[in-house]
DNA sequence: CGAACGTCGTAC
DNA sequence: GACGTACGACGTTCGT
């Protein structure tokens, strides 16, 4: 999200192009111009302003010539290899397109860009600017000081004072020292003979500065000292050539780094020569703008008379947005204190009645609810709002049913583009309107002294309901042409998204049976066998301690007990996952032990203590929230409780399902997709072989197997049957060798077998995958099934680290999102059928490929009927859609 | 004492 | 780094 006080950027253009030119495939437009470095640098370029667009940028490239260094030192960068020709050609282009964007291009022949940027980090420092170096080169960290810090092009890693210490083990002050003494390979600047990093950090950190070292080169011993001694003639020089100047004269101070508009024509002939299709037709960058203050009249409604009055206004108007204030985000518990709406921009009311007495008078709860009510449930097709579930789910609950939702801003902004901004009010309005709302936490406080809606002052209760209602039709008013314009998202809106919010809000509100005195037994179970294992844990480890504590953990596995280090966690400490104790308790007994009370301490915090605490005392049922405008693929997530990561594998878990029960007299009916995603992308690839062997009905894992590693279909292990699965499942996930090695316990070299062998025999898949990533780069976007976009920033970034990972996404979201799609659809139609059929069975649960139905047991036949037929025919495929049912009394016996 | 982060584990 | 998408518990650290 943007905002003032983004950072003014200095990009080290030389450095990009040297990063873009080596990390990407090379490119050429029909020409035979080389054009891969070009796209690269511009697109890294495109990020910055995508990202900061409020950022002051200037792009500094080394200007063609010699420089004062070579004066200092005639071999200075003299082992470079001279600069490939098919990169020359690309510098002039990147130059002009950079001042086309609007951008401040700095090139001053005699010294390096690194001087230029250093001289400006320089005028940053004085004046106390916050200024970024974004570059690859890490010479530029001596530049790093309380405003200036550095981030790496190739991994993101931004480093500020701290970091340049934490990682090189020296203060930017004495990087220069640092350097000098390591020396430079690749600038031919000489260092001291067998002195890398850690010698360099170790004197340093001795004797603070370069200078101190010589002085010292007496008192240190072996053949590093002796090298020492004999280099402290080309130490002088060696410093002097890694430091920066900070005094180059410029054309343009550190203030004068606005970007301007840019010359959307020119562009626009230039990316044509060069054939970059998927940049003709993108809208400029924004000019940086202050947040402006919105025109607005907000008003308090608290007299029958203007009531009715806007009332009537209300339903002349096309478009109606609407507010509800409670006093908390449980749906099913919290009170309504009062609605606002809006329907022309710039104007809005609230109309109070739940809120504690006060100066200014209120309605009565009664008569606000008497006159809203037919105005809402009669008006059809113009009712719009943000996360418009919500206020549908706590208006239920006060007789007021909406059904003919117009919009919800919030999918609107998800559909449009699922990973631009959050969906959240504040967001969009700071994104898509340039507008800060007042927040929640102005008006209601932070922390221990927050306080509830009813409790909030009228006048600014008032400013901020009103203002919510009219924020969002203002939104609208922006995103409805947007989505206009996009015929696919359009239809996707109103065919899925639009009908499905009524469809979850009715889930919600029907919540789920939970029987707590089987979770309450079982926690006291898990507490006993939790207790058990401590005490035998602490036996083995002779010593008490946090079994829940990794870093206690790692302290007694690592430092007392030596324990081989089998991998790193990402902060780089040793891990103690899962797949490390299992590895380890092949050898001791205490990882084993440390395994079970993981597994036990888990189910009793998070599921058997936590979910009886759940429930609502309104209703005795636990009713979770479904997020509709969260994931990037377009399934739901679901929270407060999540009811989607209920465990089922092992028995000890499975046996939490059994305290999701079915309503009296009801039973519990479980229909889950088979193998949805694999029959996804049995469709999407068209493979011969994957389409047949769905067709004809095979146990597709055992199939796979008996492909991938020949044999006879009848003579496939359980064993080869687990290896397939694995290869099915890494396929959606856009598997690497590596990976599925690692899954799998063997080694590289073997899974890369494993799966040349699959894309043999499945060669229409391999083809998708390539057609899919291909179009992702063309476009910027995957489309689902049915027009659902996923766009992907980093296709063709320079990061290999970043554009692969995307590369998975392109493989995977098709696939994901496609089969969210389906069961989006699916739940609709079985809503519809279910009312119309005038059958009693309620949806509750929606489970990515499973859905939960609790239904009168007579109804039972017809509800599986209906819910089998619904699932089946929600899509189209060229392979049959097959579904699993089970009934029971819980959710455990309906599997 | 609460916020932010790291690590881990549950589901599909 | 290294196989996708989520939510959330707990411990630790940091700043108030």
């Amino acid at each position: 999200m943007s905002s003032k006080e983004d950072p003014i950027i200095l990009v080290d253009g030389s450095s990009y192009l040297y990063r873009a030119y080596h990390a990407l495939p090379p490119l050429e437009n029909s020409k035979n111009q080389p054009t891969g470095a070009i796209k690269g640098v511009v697109s890294m370029i495109k990020r910055i302003l995508i990202d900061h667009p409020e950022s002051d940028l200037a792009v500094v490239f080394d200007a063609k010539g010699k420089t004062f260094r070579h004066e200092m030192y005639s071999e200075y960068k003299a082992n470079r290899p001279p600069m490939p020709e098919d990169l020359i050609s690309q510098i002039e282009p990147i130059h002009k397109i950079i001042q086309l964007m609007g951008i401040k291009l700095i090139m001053i022949s005699g010294v390096e860009a690194d001087d230029v940027i250093g001289t400006l980090a320089e005028q940053a420092r004085k004046k106390k600017l916050d200024t970024v170096i974004s570059t690859g080169d890490k010479d530029m960290t001596q530049l790093v000081c309380k405003n200036v810090s550095v981030v790496n092009t190739m991994t993101g890693e931004l480093l500020d004072e701290s970091g340049v210490k934490k990682k090189f083990g020296v203060p930017p002050e004495h990087i220069t020292d640092y350097l000098a003494l390591i020396g430079d390979k690749s600038d031919n600047v000489p260092g001291v003979d067998k002195v890398g990093p850690k010698t360099a950090v170790k004197w340093l950190d001795e004797y603070t500065n370069l200078e101190n070292v010589i002085k010292n080169a007496e008192s240190l011993g072996g053949k590093v000292g002796e090298n020492l001694r004999s280099s402290i003639d080309t130490l002088k020089l060696a410093h002097d050539l890694v430091t920066i100047k900070r005094d180059v004269e410029l054309p343009f101070g550190i203030e004068e780094l606005k970007v301007n508009k840019e010359d959307t024509e020119e562009l626009t002939k230039i990316y044509e020569e060069l054939e970059f299709k998927s940049w003709l037709q993108e809208e400029p960058r924004q000019q940086a703008q202050k947040p402006k203050q919105l025109n607005s009249n907000y008003e308090l409604i608290n007299s029958e008379k203007s009531l009715d009055k806007i009332i009537k206004a209300a339903s002349k108007s096309k478009v109606i947005a609407i507010d509800t204030e409670t006093t908390g985000l449980d749906y099913m518990d919290v009170d309504l204190v009062g609605v606002s709406l809006a329907f022309e921009a710039g104007k809005a009311f609230y109309i109070p009645f739940g809120h504690e007495k006060q100066e200014v008078p209120q309605l009565e709860e009664q008569i606000v609810l008497k006159k809203l009510k037919p105005f809402l449930e009669q008006t059809k097709d113009k009712i719009i709002g943000q996360n418009i579930k919500f206020d549908r789910n706590i208006l239920a609950r006060y007789g007021i049913n909406i059904n003919s939702i117009k919009n919800d801003t919030m999918m609107m902004s998800y559909v449009l583009d699922a990973s631009a901004t959050r969906h959240n009010l504040d967001a969009l309005s700071s994104y898509y309107l340039n507008h800060k709302t007042s927040t929640f936490e102005e008006v209601a406080g932070k922390g221990a002294k927050q306080v509830t809606f009813d409790k909030v002052p009228l006048d600014l209760a008032t400013n901020y309901a009103a203002e919510d209602a009219d924020i969002t039709l203002r939104l609208y008013q922006v995103l409805e042409p947007k989505l206009n314009s996009i015929k696919s998202l359009k239809k996707l809106m109103e065919e899925i998204e639009i009908p499905l919010i009524e469809v979850l809000s009715d889930m919600e509100q029907n919540g789920t049976l939970l029987n707590s005195k089987i979770l309450a037994s079982q926690s006291k179970d898990l507490e006993s066998r939790i207790k058990k294992l401590e005490k035998l844990a602490y036996e083995i480890a002779g010593e008490e301690f946090n079994l829940g504590s990794t870093k206690q953990l790692r302290e007694i596995f690592f430092e007392k007990l030596n324990y081989r280090v089998i991998k790193k966690t990402p902060g780089g400490q040793p891990s103690t996952d899962e797949k490390v104790l299992q590895e380890l308790s092949e050898e001791y007994e205490l990882p084993k032990v440390l395994l079970e009370h993981r597994t036990l301490s888990k189910l009793k915090s998070t599921y058997t203590d936590k979910l009886p605490g759940q429930i609502s005392p309104n209703t005795g049922k636990v009713h979770t929230s479904f997020h509709q405008a969260v994931t990037t693929t377009g399934r739901l997530s679901s929270s407060d409780p999540n009811l989607q990561n209920i465990p089922i594998r092992t028995e000890d878990g499975r046996r939490i399902r059994q305290a999701f029960e079915a309503t009296k007299g009801n039973k519990i009916i479980s229909a889950d997709y088979s193998q949805i995603e694999l029959r996804v992308m049995a469709h999407l690839s068209k493979d011969k072989g994957l389409l047949e062997a769905f067709n004809q009905g095979e146990d597709i894992h055992s199939k796979t197997a008996s492909e991938v590693f020949d044999v006879n279909l009848d003579k496939v292990t359980a064993d080869l049957r687990r290896n397939a699965k694995a290869i099915n499942f890494g396929l959606i996930y856009g598997i690497s060798a590596f990976g599925l090695g690692k899954q799998l316990g063997i080694n590289r070299n073997l899974a890369a077998e494993y799966m040349a062998m699959y894309f043999e025999k499945y060669p229409g898949v391999k083809a998708y995958m390539e057609t899919t990533k291909d179009e992702a780069r063309d476009t910027g976007y995957i489309e689902t099934l049915f027009g659902r976009r996923l766009y992907l920033r980093d296709i063709n970034a320079s990061n290999a680290i970043r554009r692969q990972a995307s590369e998975r996404v392109a493989i995977n979201a098709p696939v994901q999102g496609s089969a969210a799609d389906i069961m989006k659809i699916a739940m609709i139609n079985a809503h519809k059928s279910l009312k119309e059929s005038k059958l009693k069975a309620q949806l509750t649960l929606q489970v990515h490929d499973e859905l939960i139905v609790d239904t009168p047991t007579k109804e039972t036949d017809k509800v599986v009927e209906l819910l089998t037929k619904s699932m089946q025919e929600a899509a189209n495929l060229d392979v049959p859609l097959e579904v699993d049912i089970g009934i029971g009394n819980n959710w455990d016996q309906a599997h």
